[in-house]
DNA sequence: CTGAAAGCGCTAACAA
DNA sequence: TTGTTAGCGCTTTCAG
C-alpha cells in the first residue's frame, strides 16, 4: 500500500524521480530505457522510484531528441468517392465498412501493436487531404506511413518519394517508383480462377473485372485471359466494375442480357461476385448448378455469401504485417534499397464453383 | 520559381525562419499560431519566409510546452475475443469487418479531420493491452480517448475516469460512472419493432437478442418485451446470440425447432438478422410472407442481405460525430460537468418486414 | 507591437 | 559505472 503516488499534482519528471532515486536524470534515463551499465542495485532503486513516484516518460520530450515518435500513419488513399451505401450528410466511409480493409487494418494493428507502435488512421481522398497526410508527416507526428490506395491514379505515393517520407505501399503503384511495397500475385489469381472453371467443365466463361485504372484489376484480368486463352479459349467476355456489390449485380445483369448461357463467372472480387450470385438466383439460375462463380479475396463476403464463394485467397493479414515490417525496417535503416515483397494467392473451395 | 526549399538538409526551424525574415522567432511563432497583434506587412514578410524555407512546425517541441497534441485514442474494447471468420495464426480482429463498427470510425474521421485531429486506432482486448492505452494517454501520445466498448463489463472506462484521463464512451456504461457517453433509445428502438411485427399482422413473434451482458442487447430486449406486453404478448420467446451472422443463423435454428409456427422475428442486429433470414430461406419459409425479420442498426448488411432488411436504423455517424465532439468540449474546458447524448432510432422499411 | 529569455522533459555526448 | 551539461524546437511571460 502507499504505492500510490500522489494524485492531483502534475505528473512527476526525471527529476523527480532522480531525486526520490538519490541519483542523476541520466541514470534513471538509462534504466527507463533499458541501457545496460547501469548498476543491478541502483536499478533496483530506480525501478522502486519510478514506481513510488508513479512516473511516465512524456513521449513529447523524447520525440523532441530522438526525433522518432513511435507511431505510424495508416493512410486510406483515394476512399469515398462512389458511394452506393445512403448518403446520409455525411460523405460516407464506404472504405472502413469494406470487409477487405478490415483485414488489412487488423493485419497491421495485430503486427505493430506488440511492438508498442499504434497506426493513425488518415484519409486521403482529396488534394487538401493529402498535402494534410504530408504536413502530419512532416510535423513528425508519425514517422512513417503505410498506403492503401484504393485507385491507381493516386498521387500520393509520389508526394511520399519526393518529400523523402518513409513509406509502404499496399499494392504496386501505377507508375513504377522508387518505393517499397507488398503485393499479390493477381495474375496468377486469375490463372487460378480459369483452371478452376475449365476444370469444372465450363464452357461459356466470362467475368466481372474490377475498375481497370488498378493494377491489380487489369492483373487478374490479364492472369485470367491469358489462362483461358492456353485452354482453348481466346475470347471471354468482361464487363467492369468497380468492386462493390451492386456493381457485380449490375454487370451480371448485363451479361445475361448478352450471353443468356453463360455458366462461369469469374469476378474479381468477393464483393462484387456476391452481387452476381443474388442477380443470378434472383433470375432462376442455380449457382453452381447452372452458373458457377468464383470470386477473389477471400473476405469475409464469401463467407456470409449463399452459396457460399469459392474464391481466391489472398492473405491479406500477411501482406499487411509485411508491410508493417517493411516500414520499421526502412525506419531503423534509411539508407536502404527499396524492397517488394509480393505473394501467392490460393484457390479456396467452397460451394459457388 | 526558386521557391522550392533546399533538399537535404535538416528541417528548418523557427530560428531559421525568423533569420531568413530578419525578425524574432516570437514573432514567427505568433504569425504561424495565428496570434493577433502582429504588424500586417510583417505578418506577410514573415509568410514569405516560411514559404521559402520549407518550414512545418515540429509537433514534439509544441506539445512539449503545449501539453496538447491534437491527436485522440479511438480505442476498441473488448473485441476479438470470439470469432468467426477463420482463424489464420492470427486473433482476427474480426471487429474491424463489422459493418457498424466502420460506421462509427467513419463518423469520427469525419468530424475529426476538418479539425485537423486524426485518431490513433487502439485495441484493448487483455489487461495488458489496456494498460498500454492507458500508458499511451499518460505518455501524451493522445489527448484524450474515444471508447467502442463491444461488451459490457469492460474495466477500461472505469481504469480512464480513475487515472482523469478526458473520454467519452460509444453506449453507456454498464455500471455508472462519472463519463461522458452517447447512445442510442434502445428501448424506443425496441418498441419500434414490436409495433411494426404487430402491425403487420405477426401473431408468433419471437427475438434474437445481443449478448445480454451488453446494456444496448437488454435495452432492446427490454423495450421490444413490454411493447409487446402491451399488445397483449406478455410472453415472447428469446434466444440470445453474440451479435455475428452465424449466432444469428444458430439461434434461428432453435427458435424454428421449438416454434416452427414462428410468423415474426426482431433480431438484435442486422448481422444476426441476416443470419437468420439465410436460414429460413434455406428451411423453405419466405420471408417476409411467411416470417417476418427485422434488424436493427441499418448497417451496410442490411442492404447486401435478400430481402433487404427492415431495421431499426441506428444514427451511427452522428453518434460517433457527436462523440468526437464531446471529447474536444472536454478537452477544452477540463473541468465540466460530463454530460450523455441520447440519440433517436428509426424504423426503416424495406422488404424483409 | 516586438524581442529577450526562460524553460517544457528528455537524451546523449563527454567527463569524471 | 555515474554525473554534468548542452541542447532538441517551440511557446510564453515579461520587458521594452
Amino acid at each position: 500500500m502507499s504505492e500510490e503516488p500522489v494524485r492531483g499534482s502534475a505528473s512527476p519528471t526525471l527529476e523527480d524521480v532522480a531525486r526520490v532515486a538519490g541519483v542523476s536524470r541520466a541514470t534513471v534515463s538509462r534504466v527507463v530505457n533499458g541501457v545496460r551499465n547501469v548498476d543491478p542495485e541502483i536499478q533496483e532503486t530506480v525501478r522502486r522510484a519510478v514506481a513510488v513516484t508513479g512516473y511516465v516518460p512524456n513521449n513529447a520530450a523524447r520525440s523532441l531528441v530522438t526525433r522518432r515518435v513511435g507511431s505510424v500513419a495508416l493512410v486510406v488513399s483515394g476512399a469515398g468517392e462512389e458511394d452506393e451505401i445512403g448518403e446520409d450528410g455525411f460523405s460516407t466511409r464506404h472504405i472502413f465498412g469494406d470487409p477487405f480493409f478490415g483485414r488489412v487494418v487488423g493485419g497491421i494493428v495485430d503486427y505493430l501493436r506488440p511492438r508498442g507502435i499504434h497506426p493513425v488512421l488518415m484519409l486521403a481522398d482529396t488534394g487538401e487531404a493529402r498535402s494534410q497526410v504530408l504536413a502530419f508527416l512532416r510535423q513528425g507526428n508519425a514517422d512513417g506511413a503505410l498506403l492503401v490506395s484504393t485507385h491507381g491514379e493516386d498521387p500520393l505515393p509520389r508526394m511520399l518519394t519526393e518529400a523523402d517520407q518513409p513509406a509502404v505501399l499496399f499494392a504496386r503503384p501505377a507508375r513504377p517508383l522508387p518505393i517499397s511495397y507488398v503485393d499479390c500475385a493477381h495474375q496468377d489469381g486469375g490463372k487460378l480462377a480459369a483452371d478452376h472453371l475449365v476444370a469444372r467443365g465450363c464452357e461459356r466463361v466470362a467475368t466481372i473485372a474490377g475498375p481497370l485504372d488498378v493494377p491489380a484489376s487489369q492483373d487478374r484480368l490479364s492472369g485470367f485471359q491469358s489462362a483461358m486463352a492456353r485452354h482453348g479459349r481466346p475470347y471471354v467476355p468482361v464487363v467492369e466494375g468497380n468492386f462493390t456489390i451492386g456493381s457485380g449485380s449490375r454487370a451480371m445483369e448485363r451479361l445475361l442480357v448478352e450471353h443468356p448461357d453463360i455458366d462461369g463467372v469469374f469476378a474479381a472480387n468477393d464483393l462484387m461476385a456476391q452481387g452476381a450470385v443474388l442477380v443470378l438466383r434472383e433470375s432462376g439460375h442455380r449457382v453452381p448448378d447452372d452458373v458457377a462463380v468464383i470470386g477473389f479475396d477471400d473476405s469475409s463476403a464469401a463467407l456470409s455469401c449463399r452459396p457460399q464463394l469459392t474464391t481466391i485467397r489472398q492473405p491479406v493479414e500477411n501482406m499487411a504485417a509485411e508491410m508493417a515490417s517493411l516500414l520499421l525496417t526502412a525506419l531503423d535503416q534509411p539508407d536502404r534499397r527499396v524492397t517488394s515483397v509480393v505473394f501467392e494467392p490460393t484457390l479456396v473451395v467452397r460451394q459457388s464453383a
